[in-house]
Formats: structure tokens, C-alpha cells, sequence
DNA sequence: GCAATAATTTAAAACGTTAAAAATTTTGCA
DNA sequence: TGCAAAATTTTTAACGTTTTAAATTATTGC
């Protein structure tokens, strides 16, 4: 299974003894080390070059302890809607032209910090990234005190600072609150995460903010809420006393239910029930009738990410490696920024 | 930013030098070797669990070659709605509880075997898994002369046998045709992807048996189509001399945005215009009016690749790793094959 | 022209693992 | 008891890289 028998693919050796001089003076020059002489340098890179040379990654990573690798925990509730594709592509796209590989892993036991201790003992990578961050989230904790790069996605309660990327979900809501009311919902609720997660005290803040008393939480259901499920809850609500004429919907999937749900209550969505969604692929755009959207850029938070890690992996400290993302009510995303984003100010 | 100093994490010097053995005994003993007598065996492996000794990946590729990785290539277009996700799901599935790890590696160049090349060069993964596959697909081509493991998501017609996993693709559009007909239309039309991909053609067969001379193909726009311009093109057509009153679409986004099409243009999806889409996610489950929906099973995809493609790495033969995915009309995914699913009668 | 120093290169060790070959101990049997 | 064979363990080398210490060569000052 190795392949048809071609000559062994180069090594430091190979060009080593192409030039005639010594493997060391080779792994130097590759480097650009100044300690060799620049005309040495030269030849050394064009022999590689030649030589269609690249380092061996299990060598380099067992000598120097870096894997040139980080990690994505892939959480088995992420919304099906491309959450993860979107940061995926957000990663590799900061990734691309660096030397660093992305690998992704599952976490099937769920377990808070079982993955990231297995992450950290087996030396898989040389930096994680995770969401689903909660207040006092023991992965952070973890992570900082034994001062392993990492990047979450969301904010936690810490009393200490570490690198982060999060969503404005304080000032969706209010936007999305105050886009009901301005169309004239009276009775407007929103559906939250599981209570455990940060960013779901930032929605409530704001959709508070926006509505004051008059808001509620849609009781019974979660935004990890089964699409079906979901609906089935929603019509029941709708059908019940008192039913909202409005909602706040943080999600594509939880958006998609709820207007099947309005509509198979016999009413209208976006007139009986006023409408405000989260969405992060564009789907809303093409949904009838159209309801008012705001868009979370998952594109940009990967590549924020990855731009966050790959310098604290450098040594930067955490100070600067913090960012919340705004809200965004056109499609157009914006141009990705340079080397890892703007500092929290 | 390699951590606190905690003692260093157990080698398999640790291990032997704990009991009095040497190294090398410590190796075989771990991987059950009978040269090694049981009593040690099971001496060396309790004090290895005890000692939390975990191999290291880098030392082991280093001396064996191996890798331990497989890549999944990732495609700039492939479709925005979870492709990958739920592909990933399924691959990570498959990896659980094996020593195998997911590499996702985006091609940016867009060259056919460029990347595909790198990998090999570089001996990145001891596997690959892509999409995208062309009737002379020349990285199926190249893998097969080099012996090097591979699945591919989708047929070529090359005169060898090779890994693959393909959707039928012929029947599902055999049976959304015949769902239009008899739903009443009488001009139906279906969207195809980009020509040079094998699965276009299995489409246009699979609707032309249903069809006849009565099928025609949407002109101007693929699969690939972004959604806005989709539906300004389906917009166009419908406006235009002899429009269909029947679409075919194998894709979730050109589904919605052929909805917003239609339902801007006047005219009712459903009823003036009849719909048969192929979803990969239960959106259309929650989509009003609610049109014919056949589903394509991708996580059981990503599950039999991966598990193909770990047999294939152990060194199976092609014959057997063949498997096409049958039409799934209900949500309900049948629950997922053992050992890399079924062969290829 | 020669010591002292600077510039450059080389030799050697180490990272943790596997596996082939060599060495040792145990067992079986005359 | 002795000795060949079997069973078990140890020694050693190697994978390709980085980096420290040592060695060599070139340059300078007098």
C-alpha cells in the first residue's frame, strides 16, 4: 500500500550529499540561518527546490515537540446548517500559507474537558479551538492554567482574560427585538440556548433591553431543539393562551420550524407572527415571505480563530487576541481582515 | 507555551525502566505480540494504563511511515448547506474507536491532482477521501497506478475497478420526473451540475427515462449557480417563451431559491409550478408549501467512505469497496451499516 | 608571518518508536 | 547430567529532523 517504486522522496541527507556539505549545514540553511553563508543559503534552497524537498512532518514533530497542527472540537449538537462548514472554511482560510494543518475532532463523550485533556496529554496539536463556551467553562480554566493555546468561541466569566471570538448576541437581540416591535408585536418571545451557555445570558440581556417587561422566553424548548420537536412546540404555544405575536429566533433550523409551525397553525408568518432570525448561510434570503434577518458570519469568526491561535501559539499574550463580532443585516461579508483581525479596544 | 512543568509524560523507557524490562520488550509486549510471554504482556500493559502512557504519534509515523491520518478534501463549492458537516459526521463516526484521525484539507488551487499530489509527496495521510469525481478523473487515475488509498464520492467510467461511494443519482431523478408527472406536469425540467462531473450524467439519464422527449434541461445555470443568481436566471426562464411547469432540483439551495423564484414571479411553487428536490438535511420538512423531497443520506456517506477507506489501507481490494446509496424518501436515515457497510453485489 | 579572533561548517546527540538480529534463559529429552 | 531446541528478552540500528558543542577555515591586527 506504499506506492509503485519510485526513488525514496528527498530528505535533509539527500541534499546534503548532492552539495557536498553536511546534513546540519543543510537543516540551517533551510532555515535561513545567518550563521551560514548567504551563497551556502542559496544553493541549499535552489538544490531543495530541485529536489522537490519538503521537511517530514513526524520528524520535525517528534525533534522539536510541535505538531504543526490544531484542532477544531467538533460539539455533535453544532446546528446542521454548515455551522461547522463555515468555520471550517473560515479556518483553513487563515491557515492557508502557513505550514499548519487543521484536524478535526468529534467530541463523542461530551464530556466538558475529557477531548481537551486527551488533546492536551497526547500532544495532538499544538492549539484547540471550541464553542459552546459557558460562564465559568472548566476547558478555559484548564486550558490557561496550564498555559496551552487555545481560542473559544464565545466569552466566559473568568477572572482572567484569554483569547476569544464571539458574536454580538447582546445587540442581535436587541436589533431583532426592536425590528418586532417596530412592526408592531406586542407579546414578543425568544428562544434561548441551554441556559449553561454564555452567549444565552447575552441574548436575554438584550432582547430585555429592547422589550422590558413585555418580552418572554419561549418555554420548553432550546435552540439545540430538534427541528420537529421544535415545531411541535411552537404550534402548541401558538395554539395555547396568551400566544406571542412575535420571535426572536437565534438559529436557521429553529427559524425554518417556526414559520412551518405558524403556517400550519393557519396563520401568517411575518403578519400574524412577526419574525426576526440569526442566520449564517443566506437561506433567509430565499425564504417566503420574507421576514427580517441578521447575519452572524461564521466565515470570519474560523478565520478570526485561527488568526487568534496561531499567534498566541506564537506567544502573543491573550490581551489582544479578543474580538466580538457585529452584527451584520446585509449578506455582503465582509473582506476578511489581515493577520488575525482587529484587537478588542 | 508548552505548559507547566508537570512531570514529562510517560515513554515506553518510562515503562520499561519502571518494571526492570527493556524498551524493547515494552513495545512488542503493547501490541500483544506472543514472542512476548503473556505474564509480561499483561505486567506491561497494567503499568502502562497506570502510567497513562499513550504512544507518540510523531515517533511512531516517524519509524513506520504511517501516518495514522486520513484527509478528507475540502471543495471551494461544495454546496454551503453542510455538505462537509455531515460528511465529517460521518467520518469521525467511523474513526471512533480507531487510532485514525481527520485531516480536512481545503483545495484552494482548484487543480484537479495538485493537492492530491501533495499529499502523496508529502506523505500527509495514509488515505484521501474527495468529491467532485469526473468520468477520466485523472486523481483517480494517478492514485490507483501509485497504489495509494482512496475513496472517491461518486463514479468514473475508467476501465479499472476503484473505491467508491456514489448516491443513485439515475433513480432519484427517475423518481422526482415521475413525481412531477404525476402531480400534473407536462414540460418538466431539471437542473445539472457543472458537465464534467460523472453524476450529471446518472441525473439526466435517470430523467430522461421518466421523461422522455417531454424533459429538457435548465439552460444557463448548474448546480454551482449561487443562489441569487439562481433565481434570477429561474425568474427569467419562467418569465420567458414556453416556461417549465415542473423542476427537478438535486440540491437544497438551488430548491429554496427556485421557491423564491417562483413565488416572485407570481405564480404558486407546488401548484403552477411543480418541485421535486434532492435535501441532504430535512429542510424541506419544515419548508411551506411543502413539494416532493428525497433524501440523500450523507452522513451514511461519510461513514462508508471512511470505513472503506480503512479497509482499503489495510490492504482490501477495490472489488469489494463499491457501494451505491439508494433514494430515501423519509428522514428516518437507516441506522449505520457495521464495518464500512455492504459491498457491491 | 603569526597569533587572535571571526566566520563558517561539521560532528554528534537526541526526540520515541519499531523491528531485525543477537543474546540469554528455560524447557524437553536422552 | 548435558545439550539441543524452544521460549523469552535484550541490544542495536534506523526513521528525519533540530541544535549544541566542537572543529575547521578565513580574516584581521601587529
Amino acid at each position: 500500500m506504499t506506492g509503485k517504486d519510485v526513488r525514496p522522496r528527498p530528505t535533509l541527507r539527500t541534499i546534503a550529499s548532492h552539495l557536498g556539505v553536511s546534513l546540519g549545514t543543510v537543516s540551517r540553511a533551510l532555515s535561513d540561518d545567518p550563521l551560514i553563508a548567504r551563497e551556502t543559503r542559496e544553493k541549499v534552497r535552489a538544490t531543495a527546490e530541485q529536489l522537490g524537498y519538503t521537511p517530514d512532518r513526524a520528524a520535525r514533530s517528534l525533534r522539536t515537540g510541535r505538531t504543526g497542527t490544531i484542532i477544531l472540537v467538533l460539539n455533535p449538537h453544532d446546528e446542521v446548517l454548515g455551522f461547522s462548514t463555515s468555520i471550517i472554511r473560515g479556518i483553513t482560510r487563515a491557515l492557508h500559507g502557513t505550514s499548519y494543518h487543521l484536524l478535526v475532532l468529534p467530541d463523542f463523550e461530551g464530556q466538558r474537558d475529557g477531548l481537551i485533556r486527551k488533546i492536551v496529554r497526547n500532544r495532538l496539536a499544538d492549539g484547540v479551538i471550541f464553542s459552546r463556551t459557558e460562564p465559568q467553562d472548566i476547558r478555559v480554566r484548564y486550558l490557561t492554567e496550564i498555559r496551552f493555546p487555545f481560542v473559544s468561541h464565545g466569552r466566559t466569566e473568568l477572572p482572567f482574560v484569554h483569547p476569544f471570538v464571539d458574536f454580538d448576541n447582546h445587540e442581535f437581540a436587541r436589533c431583532a427585538a426592536l425590528s418586532l416591535l417596530e412592526a408592531g408585536a406586542r407579546r414578543p418571545a425568544i428562544l434561548l440556548p441551554d441556559p449553561r451557555f454564555t452567549f444565552g445570558g447575552h441574548l436575554l440581556e438584550g432582547f430585555r433591553v429592547a422589550t422590558g417587561t413585555a418580552g418572554r422566553v419561549l418555554p420548553g424548548v432550546t435552540l439545540d431543539t430538534e427541528g420537529g420537536a421544535f415545531a411541535a412546540v411552537i404550534g402548541k404555544i401558538l395554539r395555547g393562551p396568551d400566544p406571542p405575536d412575535g420571535l426572536v429566533l437565534p438559529g436557521e433550523i429553529s427559524g425554518l420550524a417556526a414559520m412551518a409551525a405558524i403556517h400550519d397553525a393557519g396563520l401568517r408568518p411575518g403578519q400574524d407572527v412577526h419574525l426576526a432570525v440569526k442566520q449564517t448561510s443566506g437561506v433567509f434570503d430565499m425564504i417566503r415571505p420574507r421576514i427580517s434577518s441578521f447575519y452572524e458570519d461564521l466565515v470570519e469568526t474560523g478565520y478570526l480563530m485561527a488568526g487568534f491561535l496561531l499567534r498566541r501559539i506564537e506567544g502573543e499574550e491573550p490581551e489582544k487576541l479578543r474580538h466580538v463580532q457585529s452584527v451584520r443585516v446585509e449578506r455582503q461579508m465582509a473582506p476578511l481582515p489581515q493577520n488575525g483581525g482587529p484587537a478588542l479596544p
